[in-house]
DNA sequence: GATGAATGAGTATTCATTCAT
DNA sequence: AATGAATGAATACTCATTCAT
């Protein structure tokens, strides 16, 4: 059979893939103390074969982190590209967000990331810097807002602040033991942000 | 022989408050990664005396917990039990949230102790309940500056998690590398509770 | 990938097995005592190795006791099984017993075990019913040799428990600083019980 | 008050006493694995006290060897110097050691403690040396027995180990899960060492 | 590539022993 | 003397990582 070495290399991207899926759930149910068998067990593998695509544990850390910050940033960036009042935008990051379950996770395992000497300043920092990356964009859907009359005037970056705040950790209220945020929590949140 | 059995009780609670102290800093800081030998450098100590206060790591972890749970508890009977408009009352439970930097230790500490599977089934559901608990003393707030026209309609137990939501998320801006909420970041975070 | 799972499999309980010699005899050497670090050493593997194929130092000492056992109730069942004289079969028994020199290190292993509280009472219960289940055995050839004249008169299982002391304890001789057991020994012993 | 020397020594030894009892009693249930605490714990006194009066916990363990072997030397040497038939003799000894409760407690702490490398080999040759003074004692009852016909032929050396050893171990009946053992027991022990 | 056996650094916990009171 | 707080050496066990097959 010919070699394929785009075949191939696709191949491997997928299961590369398929390791950070199974990672970014495991993590986020077991937090750092995930053991990476566990990761393997959640991919259907062998922990040698996870090893053959990430060269650490901590590496898939960040890459699990990585992926989420981006996703999230490619929300915020739809939500920019949207037509429309600024007040459906938000709705549309709040529903994102608060729909794919994937979201808490990830966030949780940033969170938990950032708060353990796990991973080192220099990680941290570009963890950091992609999550300020990600704020400015919400400034910006903020700004538009206060110029279109759907939120309320103030500093942008602090409203920023003040929405993600919500809107992440709206994502672990079943984690907490409270209900599920619902359409309602999402009405209720637009209208505190609102002028 | 102990020559003053009171003394001795005495002394024996106040260093077993000495380890709690060093415990909540330790593991706001490393998070469940936290190593027994962190809490007892921290606190000056061997780790073989902070074996003499508390029977695990799990036991150490559960008794942070709790105390930060209540100190919170504390804020908010103190802010109930206040005179004047509920307004002063939210913003009395806010500054007093953000100033004491313990108050983020705790709720990170709690954030990942629920999140891992570090504690057991039964020691999760007793964080939970105490979280509930604190939640029916923000609820009542809520209700009350609803009736003295303070804060926004709307259901009572949503407001109450979103506000909580808030506040102790700002406690790990530090953290997440943001600013340190201001006493302005307090002033928009009142206002978008009010009607 | 496993290229022969059968081959994979026979090599897996061989080195368990390598394992349970080793332990054997340390246990036997040191008692209870024993580190998980001497067995490792014993069977020229690293402790983590040995963690592989046992549970836990408690199921190794298990594993240690019940192969003794069963080799011991092995001993008997072919003494049974001979053709001759009730005599020639307690020849065979106490010769096979003070022979191998793995019998003494069971038997003291088991005597510890059971003397001890590392063991919970469901594991002295196994313990204590293949014991019992032995001594059965040798009551089936003292009742034999009572009825073709090679045995004393006497109550059989009082007699087997003598009898079974008798050799369990000379196989302890060497250890207690005596000169070992000898030919004459036996003869000494078959003579205590005939009539 | 005035000192009273000699009160005060008498006084000490009769500490030193209960602290022995109750080292017999716990190594003989615990074996080895016991721990100063419950020494302490069994004598109601503190490790602190236990401390004021041993060395060490090898100390405390070679003082209840001791006292075991020197209590069972006093017992030959009682049936040594009793009057009538070898035979009486034999029975007052073996009624003697397993009526007393804590004979098998000593004879099972020797037999750990020579098994495990807790005990230096200079300790271990103190223990040997007493047990083979004891032997000696045994020995000359058994040529007394051959003389007066109640003892059958054979080397005394050989018969009186066999003899310590069907005692000694009856001692642990109860232990091994097996009926303690009677008067008809001793009986048949009797017969089996007659001519 | 894939597997899982093997290693050993790392960690929680225990307990003999010391010593201030 | 008596107590028990404090220490730290010792030890069971875990788990990330390597590597032979």
């Amino acid at each position: 059979m010919p070699r394929n070495p785009l075949r191939d290399q696709q191949a491997r991207e997928e299961r590369r893939r398929q390791i950070l899926d199974a990672a970014a759930g495991v993590f986020a149910r077991r937090g750092l103390l995930t053991k990476i068998d566990d990761i393997a067990a959640e991919a259907g593998r062998s922990h040698g074969h996870v090893y053959g695509y990430f060269k650490s544990k901590e590496d898939i850390l960040m890459a699990v982190i990585q992926r989420g910050q981006e996703a999230y940033g490619e929300n915020l960036r739809a939500a920019l590209a949207m037509e429309g009042p600024a007040a459906d935008k938000f709705r549309f990051i709040a529903a994102s967000a608060l729909s794919r379950e994937s979201s808490a996770d990830s966030y949780m395992v940033l969170l938990q990331a950032i708060f353990t000497d796990l991973l080192d300043e220099e990680q941290k920092t570009a963890i950091r810097e992609r999550g300020l990356a990600n704020r400015k964009l919400l400034v910006k859907l903020i700004e538009a807002g206060q110029r279109d009359g759907s939120v309320m005037s103030g500093d942008p970056v602090q409203l920023a602040t003040l929405f993600a705040t919500l809107i992440q950790n709206l994502m672990l209220h079943e984690t907490r033991g409270y209900a599920p945020p619902s359409e309602e929590t999402i009405n209720l949140l637009l209208r505190m942000i609102a002028p």
